[in-house]
DNA sequence: TATGAATGAGTCTTCATTCAT
DNA sequence: TATGAATGAAGACTCATTCAT
């Protein structure tokens, strides 16, 4: 598949890659300089825009990334399977370095007051593994279009306050 | 690696499987059920313990299920690659059960007026997506003892009210 | 599809023949008796029946005995293969014996006068390869019911007198 | 066997072939093409050559095809089974093909008076039978030397007059 | 630098045979 | 005598990788 749609010969691509799982390995390095760059750091300071803009403009981003992107999308998702243990570590890796970003940036909030106490490894995975899900089923549809700043707000609003009613509580 | 681990041969597997991928079918047919099982609606009626008591119970018993079958757990996040076609739409099938299910619970929350305005669908994909990822890290280790009753409330807790302390909003 | 249909279970057909092959050598067996029943020396003593008539006499009790034992035939036509290189060879005989049993016939013939100069290996063999598949077209479906004194009687025309119309020569 | 005799990988074959059977089609049709241009319709003009000439030629060129490629014979003849039924069929659509071409020419022969009346069908069955099993005992031995002509020359005598010796009748 | 024919270890599946009960 | 669960050699097929050109 990969020569097919590279419209090269099965030679050349050992020329580039010394192996299939390396190509996979470069994809995700790759990934993870884009994604480090679709983040910033959430800035209190009062000239910056509002917490709310910063993390929305977080998301959008990296929701922005895999909609132009959806076939490393699919890589990340599904593509990791079939190959040795090597390269599932390695994806791991990769997983295992997004939620430490983000357990960190919660451990900073709950410094600052912003977040309440919880399990912030949890929480982390719980945000990873909702990106990964919804990424997954709004952008399988190769065609599908898709309003990135509508599911960005989407998917901080149900972690920043949930999902029940304004006054409502489950004690 | 199947009849090794369960030490028969080859073709004793086929006397109780028809196909390798029958395997995996009957085992998601046996997840379906187990999971069905695992979950019940959550009553209102006032000798009914609190909703958020049934919520809760119905997320550690989900938990608890897979923290007893481990393996089986591997088998659906990871497991499913490397089967044909066919194999990965009936899991996809598998898991748009679940998300449907969550869904309609949402759906119905909304018409009680327990759960906020939001689009359900991404809200469900995002409650399925947070289970996977937390269960897969935290029953990767086979030996891992995990305390089943407090992984759920992490989980009911980022959903019902999300991580922000009370009194913040993010305007 | 042996012991499913004779309904019994698979060590149990072990106790009756010692391997699959043994079980189609003692088919063959069976035939090859059968078959020389069938079949009975031409005499031509004057109280008896016309050579023709004994002739197809002998044709038509073969046709039949097939006819009446259509899944041997099948066996014979079809089974050969799949089975290993031992087997074929017995099969290969059980045909040798038979070419051989009208070839000496076709010599008789020949002494007596009645048949013309030829080379009868090459006509009894031609006459073995006919019926295989003649019979095998005829019976091959199992329902379909058939002219046994017919057929024995267009074979027997055709290799006495040939298909050419009377008094045409092609020289 | 295939790969072995042709001295190359397991892969390298199906670089050739997309499948053991594929291999078996494509060396029917090649054969199929190989008979019909062996096969010239019997022109009966005053300038053409007798109809035993051209009949002659006709078997002749068939037996000299097959005694130049035994290993082709063999497949028609014993390589079919082991495959699936599909290519049964189609092994056996191609001797249908051949049956049917040997029945118009005998109906045509009918037509112009120079064929007696006969079941076509029959008779159409009987050369074809002859012919694989002459074939098939002929050439079996791959070193053998066979005389074509003579062997034509037997096959058409058979079916043309018969074995009867001249003057002789069995009423 | 590019090619693509060739490779062969590995995978799923079948089936004749065995043996403890 | 009868059973049927278990066996494992063998078969068709795949695919990541190599190498002579």
């Amino acid at each position: 598949d990969i020569i097919k749609s590279a419209a090269i010969a099965r030679g050349t691509f050992y020329l580039y890659f010394s192996s299939k799982r390396a190509l996979f390995e470069e994809i995700i390095d790759f990934l993870v300089i884009k994604i480090q760059r679709c983040i910033r750091t959430v800035r209190m300071s009062v000239d910056a825009p509002s917490a709310r803009q910063q993390l929305l403009a977080n998301i959008e981003a990296v929701v922005a990334l895999f909609d132009q992107n959806r076939a490393l999308l699919s890589i990340l998702l599904e593509g990791a399977v079939g190959l040795d243990k090597g390269f599932a570590d390695k994806l791991a890796g990769f997983y295992a370095q997004i939620v430490d970003t983000i357990e960190r940036s919660l451990k900073r909030g709950q410094t600052m007051g912003l977040v309440r106490a919880c399990d912030t490894h949890i929480a982390a995975l719980a945000v990873l593994g909702s990106l990964k899900e919804v990424l997954h089923d709004t952008l399988r549809d190769t065609s599908a279009e898709v309003d990135t700043h509508r599911l960005a707000r989407e998917i901080l609003d149900i972690f920043s306050v949930g999902v029940l009613a304004d006054g409502v509580s489950i004690p």
